[in-house]
DNA sequence: ACCCACTTACCTGTAGATCGGTAGGTGACG
DNA sequence: CGTCACCTACCGATCTACAGGTAAGTGGGT
């Protein structure tokens, strides 16, 4: 009983944190800040998660389960697959917003999720290559192979995600990533 | 003689900013340690940019002036400029890395880059999609408007960097940059 | 049913740093 | 003599983390 009622509490705080990194980010978030939001002392906070580090890991990991969970497992995606999770991220700015925020600082030195994103891009490159090898087979219609275009599709989607936080009414982010997929098919049909 | 010492002075300082940003973000870095690097005390950084976000907002209009000098006004580009301009960028990675630690962070609430960010990309498209018309007229091979295509082509500019600055061995930039540009072109010669 | 050893889930208090910013100099130079 | 370019000396606010306490369970033996 015990036991239950301190998974749900780390979730609460894992939910806490996540949306205080998304207004604050990492660096800006603090501990008390976290604690506040679900009722608890700072101090309090720290005997869920030692440190703020040990915190951000958990909700990295967390955010991990979740991208593999549910039948999303990344080998599984498929082209139309993407274009869905892209509609469900437009309705969902808080997430997009702190891993984004997340990804940013994560390019500064010694930044304890560096590696976190690193490993991870590597991974998300590769499923991406295989979902357009699925696709595609071993040339996309612009001759691109799939290994080749991996890098380009993952760019779009966080480059458009960067556009759209920034100013939501200036891009439709499921509309353009669209028009990008539209690009790889070579299909030159006019929207 | 002192004025020229002391516009020498705010150049040092924007220098050593810029490098700091990179390192720990804008959050992250210290008015102390920007001023370590110029040899100066914490308070005599003070006497010349008056507050950390004055800092900022220095560094950031120093960012205008130098993207829009030399003949690389915005309304000039072409599609092959934009290309060395990656290539530019690829071989100063510091610049990359302060600004896309910059646009990470500024996703985040009341952010004081937020607002110049978002204002920025609004021109960027504008200028993309010029650049984009300059080239293929009113459509792209794609069937795509040049509106359309732009936020796309920044996307894949910035997301390539996010890409690049975690594990430069990963993605070749300027190669992936020139990729994109055959997907624009619809050449479907094989790389 | 009851006591006891132990754990869990917190809290108060505070150490120890650091940070941005203010106030008020001082010396060099024009 | 006045102004510029700094510096020393602080201040108040945070922030992370540690120490140590306490109240409320929890489980086993009797």
């Amino acid at each position: 009983m015990v036991r239950a009622r301190s998974e749900e509490r780390r979730a609460e705080i894992l939910r806490a944190a996540l949306e205080v990194i998304a207004e604050r980010g990492y660096r800006g978030a603090t501990l008390g800040s976290v604690a506040e939001r679900v009722g608890l002392t700072q101090q309090g906070l720290l005997h869920y998660f030692p440190t703020k580090e040990a915190l951000l890991v958990a909700v990295l990991q967390e955010r991990d389960r979740w991208d593999t969970s549910g039948g999303r497992d990344r080998e599984n995606w498929r082209l139309d697959l993407l274009e869905s999770l892209v509609e469900y991220n437009a309705m969902r700015p808080g997430i997009v917003q702190t891993f984004s925020a997340l990804l940013g600082e994560s390019v500064t030195d010694e930044h304890p999720a560096r590696e976190f994103f690193t490993e991870r891009y590597g991974q998300v490159r590769s499923s991406m290559a295989d979902v357009l090898r699925l696709e595609f087979g071993e040339r996309l219609p612009s001759g691109l192979t799939p290994e080749r275009a991996a890098p380009l599709l993952t760019a779009v989607l966080d480059g458009l995600q960067y556009q759209w936080l920034l100013d939501p009414s200036a891009v439709d982010m499921p509309d353009a990533f669209r028009d990008f997929l539209r690009l790889l098919r070579g299909d030159d049909s006019r929207p």
